[in-house]
DNA sequence: GTCAGTGCAAACCCTTTGCAGAAAG
DNA sequence: CTTTCTGCAAAGGGTTTGCACTGAC
């Protein structure tokens, strides 16, 4: 695991006070090195001895995607929109106003595909361009 | 508005049984001809004289998502995973076991971007492969 | 001592479930 | 008549909020 040390100057680096419970849940985030949920943060913080509150963990991994510490990732199947369009189309999410749009396939071409894990077989590939209005100061 | 006819005969057409709710659901959706969640559905429905409950409307939209009449697409800002990696990268996403895994900036390539929308600006594009495990029968 | 950060519990929202009643063929 | 669909209400899970307490500087 990375030493408190790192971590902290870590959180400095990107304007974030490195208090205590920051510091666990930057570790623990870093030290794994994977895609955790909210949720799951919680959870792995608080199966040690240490506790870090709901709401601390939420705001810190708030604070965090904002300072750009980590990125946020979309891919919860749980929450979806429904689409009338299946054919193969790609979407402009604008994260201002949440308003989705489509692009059409041939507007947009993905060069090369990397290697699939093995077992698996691709079920599709959705882009996302996500937009912020050019207006909005930010 | 689509007639009711032409919309009968599509959900026949992916074999889904044409009743009242389903015809007024898939009116709604491919009217609008625009994304929107269960809960939009829901309040679109519902802003007529005719009522569809809860429970239906979730049903129904996972029924038509099944059987290839509309699609999914994974927007939804509110549930996110959280990812220490923050260079430019996009991510399989593996719909069986929910693994997120990532794939190098490099290993793929976007050969042409659309043109963005008037007046908004590009925050970032994700590319998610989804994946499903080869032996899973489904 | 001041201000930012944290903890707790309750509120909130969206989604899912179970079962009885209604509708379709 | 049988099977499938629908409605209701309640439960479930994850996220957000409000306010008092604690800790950093």
């Amino acid at each position: 695991m990375l030493s408190t040390q790192d971590v902290a100057d870590r959180l400095k680096a990107h304007g974030i006070l490195p208090t205590q419970q920051r510091l666990l849940i930057a570790r623990t985030l870093f030290s794994r090195d994977q895609h955790l949920s909210a949720d799951q943060v919680m959870h792995c913080v608080n199966d040690d001895k240490d506790h870090v509150s709901k709401a601390t963990v939420y705001n810190t991994l708030g604070l965090f995607a904002s300072k750009g510490l980590v990125r946020e990732v979309i891919v919860d199947p749980t929450r979806v929109f429904y689409d009338p369009n299946t054919s193969n189309h790609h979407h402009f999410y604008n994260v201002d106003t949440g308003e989705l749009r489509d692009i059409e396939a041939s507007e947009l071409a993905i060069e090369s595909l990397p290697e699939l894990p093995e077992g698996t077989v691709s079920e599709g590939v959705d882009v996302i361009i996500r937009l912020r209005n050019a207006t909005e100061t930010h």
